[in-house]
DNA sequence: GCTCCGATTATCT
DNA sequence: GATAATCGGAGCG
């Protein structure tokens, strides 16, 4: 469960998809092409986000999760609003049930009331927190397959079946077009 | 529920 | 100058 604490107040989110993204090893990772301005924050200690801006108008939130200098990140794709709900439903005011409010990585970002300025923020803070769901997922409930919209060797479902999510969890992101033309 | 399509800009080559 | 770890809305069923 992920929490954000602002001056608008307090959103948090059951996550419910993820994706890997293991360094400069990975060619599906933004550090694959070595260190850069952007990807910075993703070379450091582990426990920060890194938020970077996509397709020109949404922000997607990682948290770093290897050793300083390795890279490897989580990419927090969708989740379940489980506080919050009328401060995220005034975020995202085009989500007309709440199953939509973090169904997706920029929907996730926006309902936490994340951007680019917490790009580097640690975890824990004052203002964000991880904690165990009072609904943790068990094994059997985890399912695994390839990473959406990654282009590339690194969007390869055998070599990388990198992204988790919830069995049967509606709030889980939906296939979309991206996904769909590379399977084609 | 599904498919198609356009929006819009930081980042890197 | 091309690309991209996406989304919302329209139209259809």
């Amino acid at each position: 469960m992920l929490r954000h604490e602002s001056a608008e107040g307090a959103v948090a989110v059951r996550l419910t998809e993820v994706e890997a993204y293991q360094g400069i090893d990975d060619p599906g990772s933004h550090a694959f092409r070595g260190r850069t301005p952007r990807t910075g924050v993703m070379f450091g200690p582990p426990g920060h986000l890194y938020v970077y801006f996509s397709y020109g108008m949404h922000w997607c939130t990682n948290l770093v999760t290897g050793p300083d200098g390795q890279a490897s990140a989580v990419l927090l794709r969708a989740g379940e609003v489980v506080q919050g709900h009328d401060l995220a439903r005034s975020r995202r005011p085009a989500a007309r049930v709440d199953r939509d409010l973090a169904r997706g990585p920029a929907r996730l970002a926006s309902a936490l009331g994340i951007d680019g300025r917490l790009d580097g923020s640690p975890v824990p803070s004052d203002s964000l927190s991880l904690s165990l769901s009072r609904r943790p997922a068990t094994l059997s409930t985890v399912r695994t397959g390839p990473r959406v919209g990654v282009c590339g060797a690194g969007g390869d479902a055998q070599a990388f079946p990198w992204r988790f999510w919830l069995d049967a969890d509606r709030s889980v992101s939906v296939y979309r077009r991206a996904e769909r033309a590379r399977i084609r």
